[in-house]
DNA sequence: TATGAATGAGCATTCATTCAT
DNA sequence: GATGAATGAATGCTCATTCAT
């Protein structure tokens, strides 16, 4: 890689860097593309040079936060079995991170197709840790017959929900800490055979 | 009712009419004021002699049609007491008006607050039947001793997770049509003691 | 006067007494024919029956206003032969209405043309009281010999000038009861010969 | 500078002049940005781009205006030291930028707050001038023991008077050029002893 | 590569006035 | 005489994108 395209580059993440953050306040869709060039330093056209629509800015941020989030996610998960566990790693992470996550839960149906279709493919990977554990559970008679991608369609499909309106639901508190012990036993009760 | 009243009864339906198209192809949000005039034959500024405020417009597009619907919702419900029979026609339902409630599950993080309330506030007053019902089963011990609140959250989150996100799970067809099924299965075997 | 013409007279009146009443509180150029509609508790249209153009309106309440207070400012002033009770008689009416007197200071500049003019007739009414006060005094040899014109044009304009600016000197105050002292003074060391 | 700014600065002088010119005849406050931005023979948009609000156009004019006016006048007064020569320069001045002062006049008490205490606070820079002069003559004995503040209260009061109504007083002409013997010598016998 | 000035369609809302009823 | 629905030009401002330098 030659100086010229280090440079390159090193404006390529600078713009990422700010735009992350932005986003992360406000928002993809109620940030300009002037407040990432200011923010990030640059000349308004500048931007566009690297990132030529607005769009491919935001897809280019998603696959590298998206990269990091799925990496970690995956280390934080690949070594747990127990849907419990798994849950509850998973529930901690999003709670971690919630700023971005909410954002994107709201946001989701307004973005570009070609986002939206990735965005659904990342979470598929993470849905397969769960399927799995899932799936032997069940065959080691842990949990109960279900339709195992309908009942992970009811979790995920909550906790979205539940992101999306948090602001509602939970104010400037973190509604993933608010509602996870009730995420978790619900989504227990609904595998396992016994009552509590 | 004069005909003066009349005619402006007759330019408010037009209005709303003409909005409400509008707004179930691209949301109320994507919707410009302008629009709606030109779609409904009139002046610009005759919208805002109807309609002081764009928010007002929606808000009486929403109490005319949230009247509609639940009045419906009542007559559906109101003497149903099985929770699958409820939950059947309640699908049903949404099936048909299935434009308008997804567009509202993707846009309503961003209205308004007043109306954001007045959309909570339906909601409740559906999740009622529900409850009634659940509580009644679980009574008569035909139902598991879940914490019915929860389960709740869990199938109208889905259902809302469902819709919002309708144009990348079933395209152009009906995500409840498609879904149904395993919406009633999950949640029955969520609140049932036995397995099928 | 017939029914009829009575009943016209009497929306006219009802609409001048809500006029002239937003009038003071913002103004006339502030104030829109729809808020004096609503305010008279007629139609809108009604308005432009009895008054074709906003400006005619104006037009009526200055000529009604003016004339009640010409009438009471003579009556104030028709014996009074000094120019300090005079002065003294004319600044106390001025803060009685004051609310009244720096709207017109204010707006006189957007006025349309027959009611600056009109404005401009009726100062000219009082100020001759001044004037005559000055020349009896001059003849008498009680005040300087000064240019009585002049004078009063730096009297009123001084006068017009604190009222016109009296939210930046006075704020919620009387301008006229905070300079009341201030002008009588200078202006009768103006025209008087000693030094106090 | 380079060919960029030069451009953007002719960009901005040409705003500027559209702005004063139309400002000249309308005022400020009846001037559109975008009347300004077709007599400048630009975007609407590029309007913003320079200058983000209209208010901050306005204060740029001002700004440039006054401090060219304020330079010019410091030059004329600075070694001014008798009053009369003070006026004479200041009304010539005043006289030479009729159309602008006039306006100012008119329509300050409907600036924005940022700009009226600008102006107030110009005003005050000017007022200086004579104060120092007034208060010398006082004590050298020239000037009769007037209260040098209220007597400027009544100059300043009286120009700002005649300049705002300058349409009703003098027509197309020049109000200063018309009053200026009237003022100078009406205030000279304001602080001055004796009778002409 | 980078710059940043320029673009212009788009937005919600206001308001004096008209006119059919 | 009175009504009030309808008009449409006008307003300040935003923003993704283009392009000459």
């Amino acid at each position: 890689m030659g100086k010229r395209e280090q440079a390159k580059q090193r404006t390529r993440k600078v713009i990422i860097d700010a735009a992350k953050e932005l986003f992360i306040w406000n928002g993809f869709l109620n940030t300009s593309t002037k407040e990432i060039a200011d923010k990030a330093g640059i000349a308004h056209g500048t931007l566009f040079f690297h990132f030529p629509k607005k769009e491919s800015l935001i897809l280019e941020i998603f696959d590298r936060e998206g990269m990091y989030i799925t990496d970690q996610l995956h280390q934080v998960l690949h070594d747990t079995y127990g849907v419990e566990e798994l849950l509850h790693r998973y529930l901690l992470f999003l709670e971690e991170e919630e700023d971005f996550f909410a954002i994107i839960a709201r946001e989701f149906p307004y973005y570009p197709e070609k986002l939206k279709q990735r965005l659904l493919f990342r979470e598929i990977g993470i849905r397969s840790y769960f399927l799995t554990a899932l799936n032997i559970g069940k065959a080691e008679g842990r949990y109960r017959n279900l339709d195992v991608t309908a009942a992970l369609t009811f979790l995920f499909g909550t906790i979205n929900y539940l992101l999306s309106h948090r602001e509602q639901l939970a104010g400037k508190q973190s509604i993933i800490a608010l509602k996870k012990e009730l995420i978790i036993n619900t989504f227990l009760r609904i595998i396992n055979y016994k009552e509590d």
